[in-house]
RNA sequence: GCGGGUGUAGCUCAAUGGUAGAGCAGAAGCCUUCCAAGCUUAUGACGGGGGUUCGAUUCCCCUCACCCGCUCCA
């Protein structure tokens, strides 16, 4: 069974410390949210797997680590000073919200009343003053998508690894959008983090590319627990598609408060490094850019007829936040064990878990065994597998219980057999099927690293 | 931002125009204790700000946040 309601991951998630509301104590801000102690941890194993298969097992990827300060120019020429401060208007009678420059004759579209309120600025962006004197010139944004750094920052890659066609640039970090409506707990937030690759291909081949990472993505999130029967591939209709998309597919996913996007998956053509890059007559661009007299480099390569082109882009982009409420969702289980017994259990991939093993005493005021438990829990960790945690509850069912609650996979237990008996051993308890079985103390390395590598 | 709803301990709930009860969780301790709900002890809340009132958690207003619609597209 999945998560059915999301109040049921806000509260495991609050009660257990993965995420809180920011700022909480003053009453909370909009939109935004902290991860708590294992939040982080879910989180950064959820980008690692991302990073390691996007960057690690790959040949044709760079990593980039750009600033979320963005220099004004930049997203004047993405186009994002236009599309992402719209104007808008409301009608009174029918409550609509619409477009300023969608309404026509001042009648509203929808019921055509002419009750309709003065236009106001939607400024999606967060503008920012950029060193201590406030003017015009100093403007500076808090980026609202991490991919324009990595189309500014082309041609340094490019030169700096000597890479050629097809070829990409990933990236994960913070992204900012003034969201009207921030909303279901962590889905739509204003501060998110996103990870993002820029696929760079040859014109002509950006559609093969665009299937290949579809389908590669979709592989991906099964591995993070997705299954398929949750997932759902949303091909944009071309007349809904952006202005520089040529095709756009969303890997969608079975929330509990809907199916919603959980990437994006688009073929950008040439239209974001033809946007920013200078003498753009010399190419002959297939998307409408906008004209830049400011750009001081040519973002373009070199192909195999050692002609200069601007390659096509095919961006999979996702939300980690998103990925995080998904898994969550996902691994969220309750069991009935009969006898009026029952426990939570979330069932994560033992990758993303946040504690992958949890030492526990069966008796915590017995001094050898607690003295047991510190030196398994020390050497465990020289293993490198992730966090390891010392469970010190004096009841050992409320140990395992807690420890279902939070998915660590693994519980290792110290009872007394462990202190009299040699060659000493413990138990290890398996999350998904609470069987457990004795394993000697000196083969829990190799167990374990079987186990988790 | 608009319309509708909600807001009591960490969580789930209760009561009340005279300053709030409980279960679970958490803390300390007891118990040779392997799958929650044995024992002892201490601890913990009316989202925030105004107003009405002798007195407000309860009534009114404002605000903040969350949920449902409009919108959104990582």
């Amino acid at each position: 069974m999945v998560a059915t309601t999301m109040d049921q991951l806000v509260s495991l998630c609050k009660r257990r410390g993965f995420i809180f509301q920011n700022a909480d104590i003053y009453g909370g801000m909009q939109g935004v949210y902290d991860y708590g102690p294992l939040g982080v941890e879910l989180k950064n194993n959820l980008k690692a797997a991302w990073w390691r298969s996007m960057v690690y097992e790959r040949d044709d990827v760079e990593g980039l680590d750009a600033a979320i300060l963005t220099n004004r120019k930049v997203l004047h020429y993405s186009g994002h000073e236009d599309t992402f401060s719209d104007p808008m208007t409301d009608c009174r009678k029918c409550k609509g919200r619409f477009r300023a420059d969608h309404i026509k004759d001042g009648k509203c579209p929808n019921c055509g009343s002419t009750d309709l309120t003065e236009p106001r600025p939607f400024n999606l962006m967060f503008k920012t003053q950029v060193g201590p004197v406030e003017s015009d010139d100093n403007i500076g944004y808090l980026r609202p998508e991490t991919a324009q750094a990595i189309f500014t920052q082309f041609k340094n890659v490019v030169d700096s690894t000597s890479r050629k066609l097809p070829f990409g640039i990933a990236q994960i970090g913070k992204s900012f959008r003034n969201e009207i409506t921030p909303r279901n707990f962590i889905f739509r937030v204003r501060e998110f983090e996103q990870a993002e690759l820029e696929f760079f291909v040859n014109p002509g081949e950006d559609e093969k590319w665009h299937e290949i990472w579809k389908e590669n993505r979709i592989k991906w999130w099964q591995e993070q627990g997705l299954p398929l029967e949750h997932i759902n591939i949303y091909k944009t209709p071309d007349a809904d598609l952006a202005h520089y998309a040529k095709a756009c597919y969303d890997i969608e996913y079975q929330f509990p408060h809907g199916m919603e996007e959980l990437e994006g998956i688009a073929n950008r053509r040439d239209y974001d490094l033809g946007n920013h890059t200078k003498n753009q007559e010399e190419f002959s661009l297939e998307a409408h850019c906008h004209e830049n007299r400011e750009s001081t480099t040519k973002l373009a390569i070199m192909d195999d007829n050692n002609k200069w082109i601007i390659p096509f882009v095919v961006e999979p982009s996702m939300g980690v936040d998103r990925g995080v409420l998904a898994v969550l969702t996902e691994a969220y289980t309750e069991e009935d064990l009969g006898n009026g017994n029952s426990r939570t259990v979330l069932k994560l991939k033992k990758h993303l878990a946040p504690i992958k093993v949890a030492v526990i005493p069966l008796k915590k005021n017995n001094e050898q065994i607690m003295a047991k438990c510190h030196e398994i829990k020390q050497n465990l960790l020289k293993l490198g597998i992730g966090r390891v945690a010392l469970e010190n509850t004096g009841n050992i069912g409320k140990a395992y219980r807690r420890h279902d609650e939070v998915g660590t996979p693994l519980c290792i237990t110290v009872d007394f057999e462990t202190i009299e008996q040699q060659p000493e051993t413990v138990t290890i308890r398996d999350r998904d099927t609470m069987e457990q079985h004795r394993v000697a103390v000196a083969d829990l390395p190799s167990y374990l690293r079987e186990y988790f590598l």
